[in-house]
DNA sequence: TTTCAACCTATTTTGTCAATAGGTTTTAAG
DNA sequence: CTTAAAACCTATTGACAAAATAGGTTGAAA
């Protein structure tokens, strides 16, 4: 399951998207509009800010911004930041510790292939494609 | 993230199909090859057997047996019973109530998306295929 | 120099998962 | 028919992560 964290992030992304236009927004615009606590917001924020994803600015005239074009945001990108990894087990989280059980462990195929699955889904996404605008009207 | 809970059932199915043979098999013995508590080992084997995927039987000779081939359980039926649903949002789930926001929520499809990749893949793994028996080996 | 808004650290609250404990019923065998 | 074996059932505890809140700090711009 993917927790409020990640599906607020991904809502947050959008909205910057859409109503930036290139320009800083402002956290309590976007929790106004998401309908999200301004502190709680605040605390998603900090992680995409962290992970580069979006750029913040202090003072009069700041808020935050993309820091590229919606097309090179996967779905990957932003839910593996704000999730904290997408592996469906442990041992095959980034960085963790291999298995000593990984030559005998059964289910190991299965979760390779799930988290196979789930990869290859959500890097085929982009930001750009959740977005409203024109190029996204057919016909 | 798959909880133990899914991690265990699935490595009891396993365990069952390979050492098995058509008998029933203690819950005790279970729990010492697979090395989890007989308590919580309990706990899985009453949901697997209220889920049709296994059949108890009390008493002596008694323990568990599966219901049906190898070939026969995919691995999102297993995990379906055992986490309770793999929806990766609430809204996806079966059952769930219909979400207000449906027709306007951006991130559905995304959703949606990333549930049919999930269950596809699941869908395409038997229990079988996890098996040490002589069809497995290649050469 | 004042205001604005992001930034930071800490705490509380909540809820689910994991694990444990003890007692009950059914089955088969002696 | 009695006994032992094994699944079955209900409840409780413990541990931890997620969700949400609170207040203070720094940096940027007018």
């Amino acid at each position: 399951m993917i927790s409020t964290r990640g599906r607020y992030a991904l809502r947050v992304m959008i909205d910057i998207a859409e109503n930036g236009n290139g320009n800083y927004i402002r956290l309590d615009e976007i929790a106004i509009r998401q309908g999200i606590s301004e502190k709680y917001l605040e605390s998603i924020l900090v992680i995409l800010t962290r992970g580069n994803l979006l750029i913040g600015l202090r003072g009069k005239g700041g808020g935050y911004k993309l820091t590229k074009a919606p097309e090179e945001y996967t779905m990957k990108d932003i839910l593996t930041l704000t999730e904290g990894g997408l592996a469906p087990v442990a041992c095959l989280k980034d960085g963790a510790e291999p298995c000593v059980k990984k030559n005998i462990c059964k289910t190991l195929p299965v979760w390779q292939g799930l988290n196979k699955a789930i990869t290859d889904y959500l890097v085929g996404v982009t930001l750009a494609d959740l977005i409203d605008k024109p190029d996204n009207y057919s016909i």
